[in-house]
DNA sequence: AAATATGTTCATAATAACTTGAACAATCAA
DNA sequence: TTGATTGTTCAAGTTATTATGAACATATTT
């Protein structure tokens, strides 16, 4: 190998984006933990990465390197940090002399719990009320043999459902100690 | 149409499996209830209507029963029944003169969600008080300038660690009340 | 034993979810 | 204004998950 290979790099390498500094082992931890945690809570892999990449980060990134650095189309990229910024979780931030947006991580667990709960959970729970009700209308038209039975069934329903609201403030209170 | 085709149904028709009863409106809403749940719980839709319809029925049910209401396959009513034993949410009853085990469903809210959380949450999660504690080594590796900016970031970890370790106790004392 | 009924397993098919990349805006710099 | 940069959207491709049904094993009845 000839030494002016590296003191004197072709001009087409002058053009080439900088390759992004590959993942520490650190780094690759840290995603790996968010990204066990998306399989439970039932999110896309690439949003915890993106999450994961950001909380282990010492400075604000942009888009572009989360790109490079996690080796993610532009369009995951994008609509990863859209999720995430609507959750809460990461906030946009100004670098100055830095033209892109660039991104830090929000690490508060309660406010975390409590946006994901209201935006994956109570959302697709807020008619279940209704549902419930207009089901012990319909016991009434049930044959008297299956009746009973099925009027105790419901009235659990809506024990549940009681039960379950009280579920939500105890767990914030938990968390935001 | 000649009479004859009601009054002496041809042989075949005979031999042919009775259909199974629709499903009834109440029937209908219960089941979709807990499909929509489902959703939420990253559960297989088919496991969701098998519960569904043992809690909406009256009486024990057979697996050909389900199958045929439900419009199922031998195997997903199989598996689906499988998921729902282990998780106890479904036992098997003994009806007398019917060789078929029957199924009824099992509406212990408490129990439900603490074996849910159990297998599906807990389990998947039991490694990671090493896995943080092995970070908060590779901690010392990083260059200085990043070091106390990260330290701090893992130590969040290791507090939300804890946080969510005293979830659980609470959860199930407000659901079982 | 033979025929029937019950239930499990698993390779394959069908479906749902995620990711990619190219086309398109919008913004900024020269 | 032109060219470069930043960012969004969405159709199409890829991957992961679920459902199906046939083959098999086991138990029961005749």
């Amino acid at each position: 190998m000839r030494a002016a290979t590296i003191e004197n790099p072709p001009p087409e390498s002058r053009t080439v984006r900088p390759l992004a500094r590959p993942l520490n082992a650190l780094e690759v931890e840290i995603i790996d933990l968010f990204v066990q945690f998306s399989h439970i809570l039932g999110q896309p892999k690439s949003v915890a990465e993106i999450y994961g990449l950001l909380f282990a980060a010492a400075h604000p990134l942009s888009m572009e390197e989360m790109m490079e650095r996690l080796n993610m189309s532009k369009g995951s990229t994008s609509q990863g940090l859209r999720f995430l910024r609507n959750l809460g979780a990461v906030k946009p931030v100004y670098v100055p002399g830095q033209r892109a947006t660039h991104f830090e991580a929000v690490a508060q667990l309660r406010t975390l719990a409590m946006r994901f709960l209201r935006d994956q959970v109570l959302t697709r729970l807020d008619n279940s009320l209704d549902r419930i009700d207009h089901m012990a209308a319909l016991v009434e038209n049930l044959p008297s043999e299956e009746r009973e039975q099925v009027r105790a069934r419901v009235g659990m329903l809506q024990s549940w459902q009681k039960k379950t609201r009280k579920v939500l403030p105890v767990v914030m209170r938990t968390l935001g100690a």
